[in-house]
DNA sequence: CTTTTAAAATACCGTATGGTATATTTGCAT
DNA sequence: ATGCAAATATACCATACGGTATTTTAAAAG
């Protein structure tokens, strides 16, 4: 019952994987087209079978990396059993963010999109919009939860405090990467756990 | 006893300010020479007169726009009478900062060029970081200094207050200029001042 | 094993890129 | 007013850019 994957389908999911670190480091006007026929020892023709243009390998590279650090908060999330233990996940997998290999390669790529498209690509911009609101509603679903099970104290500022915790994480690593002070990422994070330890009854 | 400014020193500050918001918004690869041109009405010839490479203009694009900044941060700070409304003043000065014309536009050039730079313009990094530091260092003093007039209570951890703080406004642009909503950003200033109202006796 | 189909490589296109050498204009001091 | 230096514009350069049409190669179906 494995899905067999078929050559094309082979070959994007390479050039995707082999170009989303090279995106996420340089950026989309950043990145040429050369950029990804050296990185993936492919040609144009073969590129441009596959996708219909560079815009289309950004967006594809960009859902890589997010799947990747969506899969690294799901999982613990679902292991996790009390709802404080699953909000603490979101400060855990970002604290390793620079030692693991389940991290994006350039940092967070909700920031890096963010921060490269929000006045010059419209559908990149979105994508990461979105990523925000998906992670915004993950976090206030959890406050909720939390509530709800007689966790948390109720009368919380459940959108108050989505915000900050994701304002903390994504100002915190842009510190680190620029600073290098990976420190000062984790120094940010303490300030997260703090945020949650006052939801507690 | 009014500077005079010599016809070169004249254009090289207009380039600069003209140029500013285009490196804000579009990034070091993203801006092209034909835009500082079209926005200017300038040639490559006369830009290349005043500046060694594209590389210069950012980088004086750069410091033109944190200055811009940094005088809203320390006219206010000069004038308010506590330590508590001196630490007040950046989450004031970011909290109208898609209204004033004040604000660079493009959003804050540190976050900007933090990300664009980061992995692909060491110069201009190291400026976004020396930015950070000195942001940093300057929270630290008044919060010092709010201590030793009595103001704040001891024992704070004046390194991670600091970090926060930033990584919260920073973080908070993030989201509010990613999402269209101008509003998480003052959501995310209000923690912020909660915060600093933690520091005091 | 052969035929058909799909994927990849080659070769090419017009344009934009960052940058420079040279010519022309401008401002300024004499 | 004029001569000179400084500032700007013009013309040019090699290369890189994103993208396409066509040929060659490889995979899959019969």
């Amino acid at each position: 019952m494995e899905k067999e994957l078929s050559k094309a389908e082979r070959t994007r999911q390479f050039i995707v994987e082999t170009t989303a670190p090279i995106f996420n480091k340089k950026g989309y006007a950043g990145t040429s087209l050369s950029d990804l026929t050296e990185a993936t020892g492919l040609t144009k023709g073969s590129i441009y079978g596959n996708f219909a243009n560079k815009e289309e390998v950004a967006a594809a590279a960009f859902d890589h990396n997010s799947a990747i650090l969506r899969k690294q908060v799901t999982d613990r999330i679902h292991t996790a059993g009390t709802f404080y233990e699953k909000l603490r996940v979101y400060a855990q997998v970002y604290h390793s963010f620079n030692r693991s290999k389940k991290f994006p390669v350039g940092g967070c790529p909700i920031l890096n999109t963010a921060v490269d498209a929000d006045d010059t690509n419209p559908m990149l911009k979105e994508k990461a919009a979105n990523a925000v609101l998906r992670w915004k509603k993950s976090i206030e679903n959890l406050i909720h939860g939390g509530i709800a099970a007689g966790e948390f104290k109720a009368g919380i500022d459940v959108n108050n405090i989505a915000l900050s915790i994701i304002a903390l994480i994504e100002g915190g690593i842009m510190i680190a990467k620029v600073t290098d002070t990976p420190g000062s990422l984790d120094t940010v994070l303490q300030t997260v756990d703090e945020i949650i330890n006052g939801l507690k009854l």
